[in-house]
DNA sequence: CGTTCAGTTGACTAAGGTCAATTCCCGTGG
DNA sequence: CCACGGGAATTGACCTTAGTCAACTGAACG
């Protein structure tokens, strides 16, 4: 199972075993069950977490209303980041929306790893500069392009979305109203 | 002019004297008239700026068409920092819309502070995580805000903003057309 | 079988896009 | 000082897209 959060760290920065073995004593393995969250609103995220395996969703409650923020599978890392930056309230939930393991990293334990070793620090950094890139993507497709181009996009690239999770998520990961996503697909088929 | 760029730094880190210096000699003075580039599209983007005096504006061109992501004011860095930090072309144009001076700092020169002293690792961590923090939030704004909402929160929160840049921009920026804008603003008089 | 809930469809509404015409503002040159 | 030109901003007419609300379908599951 660490095999698998030690890869995907490694596209970011390689570390020696000895390394290794610092970083990884300060995980904790953890189990969400379906429909169990990983973090609520109000409350403060005070770690990173990497999934083993499952699938999570990450999204804003306004009004009743669930506005879906993003979908997080397999390898992908998960956090409250701003809230765990700031240690202000996260304004997000985290909720599993299958049976989810996950690896996480305490904000304390990290920090004592960034003074120790400027290579650690550096992982926060790249760690970050990621982060940065897939919103600042995220941000340009939401400027940029339509909920059918967007839609369409999510067919191409993320077939694990369109297979794994219910329309109505999608649509509101869209940004529209599940009537509005039923609607561009019944125009996509009729071409 | 120097002062103010040590001073926004010191938001995120403290230096001492000498390690300022390390750093700022590595700084490089810039004028960009009215109308000029700092970056253009496919170009590589090798530096951080930071703007000691002026107006730039960042926008993507699809379809002969500006879609404006940001404006930045005296004292904010400014970067198309995807492409510094992939090596790949810049795919946004950031233009001068006043007389603007700024001092920059070369990647190079960025990645051998970063190797000399983890504090300047720190630095990059910390000046990336503050740029995350802008995007996120302004991916919550274009995902559960209606253009009349974020129009209404530029008034509120970036008087600059309204004050110095025309309209026809602003609509941009806020993802609708300058007549969207235009109605926008009537409906909101008549209240 | 019913119940439940996701997904679709229809009718209607509202917001914003598009295109064209008009007005407003401002700087420049006569 | 005025007249003109040009770009910004507004307005109007019309269109498209998505939101809203309600009804209906269909599949899953007890």
């Amino acid at each position: 199972m660490e095999k698998n959060i030690r890869n995907a760290i490694s596209n970011l920065i390689k570390f020696t075993d000895s390394e290794w073995l610092e970083i990884s004593k300060d995980f904790i393995e953890k189990k969400i069950e379906k429909g169990d969250f990983l973090i609520e609103e109000g409350e403060y995220c005070n770690y990173v977490s990497f999934i083993d395996e499952g699938l999570l969703s990450y999204y804003y409650l306004v009004d009743g209303k669930k506005y879906i923020r993003g979908f997080f599978f397999d390898n992908d890392f998960i956090s409250s980041y701003t809230s765990f930056l700031t240690n202000e309230k996260s304004k997000a939930y985290i909720q599993a929306l299958e049976n989810t393991s996950i690896t996480l990293i305490h904000k304390d334990k990290l920090s004592q790893l960034y003074q120790k070793n400027s290579k650690f620090q550096q992982l926060g950094r790249m760690f970050t500069e990621h982060l940065f890139m897939l919103v600042s993507e995220k941000y340009e497709d939401l400027l940029l392009k339509s909920p059918e181009e967007r839609y369409l996009n999510l067919i191409e690239n993320r077939s694990n979305v369109i297979q794994n999770i219910p329309q109505y998520m999608i649509a509101s990961y869209l940004g529209i109203t599940p009537e509005g996503l039923s609607r561009i697909r019944k125009r996509l088929t009729s071409k």
